[in-house]
DNA sequence: ATCCAGGATCTCG
DNA sequence: CGAGATCCTGGA
């Protein structure tokens, strides 16, 4: 992919670009660590750098950055490698991804840390997405490094497996985790003692890194999915939540469909291309409530 | 006050 | 095995 690249300030700006809505792409339950300004703009907190991102016309516009960074980290964090036309192309064919992804446009799957994905979705598991930004965001605060300001707003590094490993469960409840306070701490002791190197699993088919994924307590087929969707490029992953069970139900199945029922359908039907469906899917059902009942 | 939203795990038949 | 109960917590 090419792009006609301005940098300016701190600024760095991609002219006419096409695929590309922050909140396409922040609000389709892919990551946490986000908020948005009042100007529409999203601040986002990843590998340890502030970022702003705006959609200015046709440009997007990426501020407190530098080209270094851009290059390093943000062109690989929104996917921008890769061709978002093709995709939607393909799954197009299909009449109700078509309607789905007019929706969705601009929805990227973002390239994420795999530490802190595996922690957020962990947290994510019965859970809503306000709740989980929250105690993302408290565990942040508490435990991982202070970054910087940015229009008048404190940003944390998330914390690190040895970090949050020297915390008690309790130290853990205190983010409003609940529950999920002892699967996080497993997860911590298990990456910080290398008894699972969370970074290798990218590198693994699907199916393994599935299977070592769910070693982790708390860490169901949904979650798995999620992770490897999210920071590990496993775009044939279908990560069934109750949002996208009930599109699929509503859609293409009938009620209370099983869970693996849908999960192979999906696979089946969407190929390497699910884990692309299941986010148009999932911002599509969403904003329009699709098959909630009442 | 009581109910509800949300996946993983545990328990029971 | 599969079905159903249970876990937390903030917001209505």
């Amino acid at each position: 992919m090419s792009y006609e690249l301005i940098e300016q300030n701190d600024k760095i700006i991609i002219k006419d670009i096409k695929n590309f809505e922050p909140k396409h792409i922040f609000e389709c339950g892919q990551a946490f660590r986000w908020h948005v300004e009042d100007d529409g703009s999203y601040t986002i907190v990843a590998y340890g750098k502030i970022l702003n991102i705006k959609k200015e016309g046709n440009d997007a516009v990426f501020s407190n950055t530098n080209k270094e960074d851009f290059k390093s980290i943000w062109y690989y964090y929104f996917d921008l490698h890769r061709d978002y036309d093709e995709i939607k192309k393909e799954l197009s064919k299909d009449p109700i991804l078509e309607k789905a992804i007019k929706f969705g446009e601009g929805m990227r799957i973002l390239n994420q840390d795999e530490w802190e994905i595996l922690i957020s979705f962990i947290t994510s598991a019965n859970n809503m997405i306000s709740r989980i930004k929250k105690s993302l965001n408290l565990l942040s605060e508490k435990y991982g490094e202070f970054i910087g300001e940015y229009r008048g707003n404190k940003y944390y590094s998330f914390p690190t497996a040895n970090s949050l490993n020297k915390l008690s469960v309790e130290d853990i409840k205190e983010c409003g985790l609940g529950f999920r306070a002892k699967y996080i701490l497993s997860a911590a002791n298990i990456v910080d003692r290398r008894e699972m190197d969370i970074y290798a699993i990218k590198n693994m088919p699907t199916d393994d890194a599935r299977k070592n994924l769910l070693i982790f307590p708390g860490v169901g087929p949904k979650v798995a999915d999620c992770i490897m969707l999210f920071s590990m490029e496993k775009s044939d992953a279908f990560p069934i939540d109750v949002w996208v069970k009930r599109v699929m139900e509503y859609f293409y199945l009938e009620e209370d469909t099983k869970l693996k029922l849908i999960q192979e359908y999906g696979q089946e039907k969407f190929g390497e291309l699910a884990g692309f469906a299941q986010q148009y899917l999932f911002y599509y059902a969403r904003e329009l409530g699709i098959g909630k009942k009442k």
